[in-house]
DNA sequence: TATTCTGGTTACCACCAGGTAACTGCAAAT
DNA sequence: ATTTGCAGTTACCTGGTGGTAACCAGAATA
């Protein structure tokens, strides 16, 4: 999930994308944003993730400063998430994402051979 | 490597990070920057990867339009690589990622523990 | 008494990402 | 005649990721 070669490099963004270059991290902290939300709002919110992937990946945003976890001795259990400081700074590096992606995403790319260089 | 899921999804975000969202790609996007580079300079720069998937995710970048490919008819053959006008656009998103690894890295994080609540 | 609610954890299993090594094709150099 | 160089591709194999289903506790509700 995390990739320990990536985590241990001395290259600071190699760093970065250790620990928040997989798919589901952004999408989670996207989903959560500025609310509290529980681990069953999450679950039924975020498209196509298992319980168990879901919980892998909140340990590690956890682990890695992004997220707090807030758990309330009650029963049934209930556990509130919300994105720490470093969490929420991250928050407008995805919304550069969503209008990069709106910005480009129709363009139409070239097909590679109209671009094969016929030098010599 | 690219999720179907993720790329048929109506949101856009969703889409966005079904196709840059790997640890690979923000890599080899952030190592060609601004320049033109070749395919063995990329396999002898990029760290730990082999040249079988540096290969596949070239063709899932020039796919997705965030990759030139000019190939000359040389022999032995010489392929150049350089980032198309949205690829880019997406460098700025790096530097802001570097930044803020650099901004929060080192920040302790809080145990769980000491964030329990014993409410009730 | 049995079911529900919540936030996970665990065991088990299947698939696929990714690594390795060998191979290609042709020209130029040794 | 053999080696080298480039940019991959292919076959093969393994490990890890991620899915599913069952299970937990203990109170409240029906």
């Amino acid at each position: 999930m995390r990739d320990d070669r990536f985590c241990a490099s001395n290259c600071p963004f190699t760093r970065a994308i250790g620990t928040i270059g997989n798919k589901w991290k952004p999408i989670i902290i996207n989903v959560i944003g500025t609310r509290t939300i529980r681990f069953g709002q999450l679950d039924s919110i975020v498209p196509h993730i298992s319980r168990k992937v879901l919980a892998e990946q909140l340990k590690e945003l956890e682990e890695d400063g992004l997220l707090e976890r807030w758990a309330y001795k009650e029963l049934p259990p209930r556990v509130e998430y919300k994105l720490s400081e470093k969490g929420l700074a991250f928050l407008p590096i995805l919304e550069n994402i969503k209008e990069w992606n709106c910005k480009y995403e129709v363009a139409l790319t070239p097909k590679a051979t109209d671009r094969v260089s016929y030098a010599k």
